[in-house]
DNA sequence: ATAATTTTGTGAAGCATTTCACATATTTGG
DNA sequence: CCAAATATGTGAAATGCTTCACAAAATTAT
């Protein structure tokens, strides 16, 4: 910030920066555990496969966290990297699709512990409308535009078949969702001023196939 | 390859790029089904929101596929991805960790469909050992060890929570299996040798909740 | 048959990200 | 209190990745 109180000269971050700033929170929030009061670039480098001048470049983008000759303060830049996250609240999500995939998110308590509450599920599936999971009762995906208009909803998760992810994501737009989380094989389409990200399971499997049947060397773990 | 029959001077290819090759594979899939001959690296850029040259850019690293004026076969480039990517076979995988994440994963038809074959299940809760989820009986996790040696799995998935994580990986690695993809939220340490990459989908939530919190415009998917 | 059009393949340029290296600040040990 | 050690914060260099731009090749239209 600059005097006037706007955010001035926001440097791009990277979304490299903003995934290893996930990874810091993850470490920090062991290192509490184990009632570390202080922790170097060095040491938390090594705790998630980094090299320390990483970790201090990308501490630097967002202020001075760290004390020369002593390291950063455990549990004071936990809080401040959560800040950064937006994770320092609680989001309320909706879950499309209690399938395979959405049902085993239901009860992900990774989520949970980020501050992600899933307080609304849809399904189109009439055996599965009206039943509980977790405690929360699956509404029919015909309504999702209404009740998550009239709902403080400000995240979905997308556990839908791709064929009709394209529908789905569309009503879930026209409800003025912004952010989603879409789990279907597919390219969705939405508006500019939407943030939609990706999360494709088979990926990573087939980066493992491509590894071992060309012996690629550089194994950098993500 | 050179004289000396040594792959000489193979370009590292990015992580990037392997990761494009997936979702390259992907949009010729549905341009099979869509009864397309051939596709320019204009529409299959439009399909995954990429650029044409990046398409074109990546596909040079392993050969020359198109033909100028008019683009690229379909069905030929597709099997042409997939050999690099080495899913033009089946591998067999074992999946260990029958639970909340676990058993979605069993039922997950996107890795059926890249070849990838949940052969083999492990836990260590007495109740689940020996009953069947999706046709695959529950080993027993002390025996993994053992039974992963005896059997031509080079695949393994790892669900388990992060408490056992490197204690379940150690014993993985002891049976000779080189590529884990591992869905705990935890940094592993594996031998040099080991492919090993970590699923963890709190990440681009916290992406979203990022972007949300701090308006972050560069909003290009993965 | 020829011209106009399309589209690939690829060096080179342009950007972005990571690593280096060191001045500076602080702590620790004697 | 001073010297040695530690560790941050950051410009600059190095590396890596993406986009540009265009020659070359093939197709399509006339």
């Amino acid at each position: 910030m600059d005097q006037t109180g706007e955010m001035v000269n926001k440097k791009r971050i990277s979304e490299s920066t903003i995934h290893r700033l996930s990874l810091y929170f993850r470490a920090l929030s062991q290192l509490e555990r184990e009632n570390n009061e202080t922790v170097s670039s060095k040491e938390l480098a090594k705790r998630e496969k980094l090299t320390p001048a990483q970790v201090r470049k990308d501490l630097s983008f967002f202020g001075s966290f760290g004390t020369r000759g002593l390291g950063y303060p455990v549990v004071e830049l936990k809080n401040k990297i959560a800040a950064i996250l937006g994770i320092d609240r609680s989001w309320k999500v909706a879950l499309v699709g209690v399938g395979n995939i959405g049902s085993a998110l239901v009860g992900y308590k990774e989520f949970t512990k980020q501050g992600f509450q899933i307080v609304k599920l849809f399904d189109n599936d009439q055996r599965k409308i009206g039943s509980n999971h977790k405690g929360i009762e699956v509404s029919d995906i015909d309504n999702i535009k209404e009740e998550l208009t009239e709902s403080d909803i400000e995240l979905v998760i997308l556990a839908v078949p791709a064929a009709v992810a394209q529908f789905v994501i569309d009503d879930v737009v026209r409800a003025g969702v912004k952010a989603i989380l879409n789990f279907a094989p597919i390219n969705l389409k939405v508006p500019d001023d939407i943030y939609l990200r990706n999360e494709n399971m088979s990926m990573e499997l087939e980066y493992l196939s491509f590894a071992m049947v060309n012996n690629h060397t550089p194994r950098k773990v993500r």
